[in-house]
DNA sequence: TCTGGGGTCCTCTCTCAA
DNA sequence: TCTGTTGAGAGAGGACCC
């Protein structure tokens, strides 16, 4: 999808078609989420912070993101794409690969196929899309990009909404795309990459797959090997299961005693522990992350000898990995997660019976919150002034809002 | 200049057992 | 009993993606 978020805000609220519109964090502490391609004129881009989106562009409309409203954009897209195929493989709210070679014959040619997918997403959703048609992941990933508009201060450029690299044509599309262009070159490869000379993709092709593998390690050397001359085995994907779930949070200050950051896990573990049972699965080792005012982050984790659900259960774990951190340099973000998913057993195993116990409870507290609301009921610790303080999923996707005082303006 | 949240995967190091 | 090797698994950190 074209500059996601920030489209479905524009179809909400089309009195902001045509501004630099700007959808992340508003406190000092955000990032950009998605933005507009008016906005992208003046080099604003996903991922950079808040504050220099600012002042990059003063006069652009930052909005705070509606998590839960891309979400079910999201959902009406992917229904829309089932009805080409069901291999559809879902890479983020707003991307899926589709494979649609046994659609071929009732649908027509792939190129078709894109064309009519963006025609229904236009009509259904109200959204712009762009497709790219190739013969693997990569390359058609690498093709719906070259199919987008572009941004410029004279007005955003159109592209050609579909883009195809005809079999036999990958390794001339491939090999003049700067190297980053490929999936696994962030900056830090790009860097080591240098030494080398490379700066397309047909330069990493002529590097010796040995020395690829000498300065960015085995698998990544070989795997970028094998994609700059268009290798790219992997299947469309469409059921692809979680193996961790997490939840962390950037505070607006740092904290620096253990007090706040005990009252913080148990929040945290409260949300995982939901996920967790919602989604069926439970989990074997708890991960506990902090990042420092100094934005350096460490981790610690504890790996159980039975899957846990509760979320007692889990706040227990992390609190005792918490013990272990000392936050007098002040800590600025708290992280809880779980990984080594496995189904949830159907009788809880337990480490002994006070887990027991809490399994006990975790399952009642969830039938009352079925019944009467996500906040109706969960740990006394939690309870604030305004009630329970519970977190979910999107809460605070993008940093921590600002205070109410400097609400962004629109 | 300041760097979110939710993930996945890889690499390195350490420990332990065979 | 001591020493060295090897492999597995856990823990930690880093890079990357959207």
């Amino acid at each position: 999808m074209d500059a996601f978020y920030a489209a479905v805000e524009v179809r909400a609220d089309p009195s902001l078609a045509g501004r630099a519109v700007i959808v992340g964090g508003s406190g000092d502490r955000g990032v950009v989420a998605s933005c507009s391609y008016e906005a992208r004129a003046y080099g604003i881009h996903s991922a950079m912070p808040s504050t220099r989106a600012r002042r990059l562009c003063p006069e652009a409309v930052f909005l705070p993101g509606r998590y839960h409203l891309y979400q079910e954009c999201s959902r009406q897209l992917h229904e829309v794409l089932q009805r080409f195929t069901p291999l559809v493989e879902a890479i983020s709210l707003d991307e899926a690969f589709l494979d649609v070679g046994g659609a071929r014959r009732l649908l027509g040619t792939g190129v078709e196929i894109a064309w009519t997918i963006r025609r229904r997403i236009h009509e259904e959703l109200g959204l712009g899309s762009s497709v790219g048609v190739a013969t693997s992941k990569l390359v058609a990933k690498l093709a719906s990009k070259a199919a987008k508009p572009k941004a410029s201060l004279g007005g955003t450029v159109p592209g050609p909404g579909v883009t195809v690299v005809e079999p036999g044509t990958e390794l001339a599309f491939l090999h003049h795309l700067p190297v980053g262009a490929l999936w696994g070159v962030g900056p830090a490869t790009r860097q080591r990459l240098d030494r080398f000379g490379v700066a397309t993709v047909g330069d990493l092709a002529a590097v010796p797959v040995e020395s690829l593998v000498a300065a960015v390690g085995h698998a990544l050397g070989r795997h970028l090997h094998d994609l700059a001359w268009a290798r790219d085995p992997r299947a469309v994907e469409p059921e692809r299961v979680a193996k961790s779930v997490g939840h962390e949070e950037t505070y607006r200050r740092d904290h620096h005693d253990h007090e706040p950051l005990r009252r913080e896990v148990v929040r945290l573990a409260d949300a995982v522990a939901n996920r967790l049972r919602e989604a069926g699965r439970a989990g074997t080792t708890v991960v506990l992350k902090v990042r420092f005012a100094d934005f350096r982050t460490i981790s610690r984790s504890r790996t159980l000898p039975a899957p846990l659900v509760a979320g007692p259960a889990l706040a227990k774990v992390a609190l005792a990995l918490l013990e272990g951190v000392d936050p007098s340099p002040g800590v600025r973000l708290l992280g809880v997660s779980v990984s080594n998913l496995v189904e949830r057993p159907t009788v809880q195993l337990t480490l002994d019976d006070a887990d027991a116990d809490a399994e006990d409870v975790a399952r009642a507290v969830e039938k009352v919150r079925r019944r009467f609301g996500a906040t109706a009921l969960g740990p006394a610790s939690l309870l604030g002034p305004s009630g329970l303080e519970r977190k979910r999923r999107g809460d605070q996707q993008w940093g921590p809002t600002s205070p109410p005082s400097s609400t962004p303006r629109r």
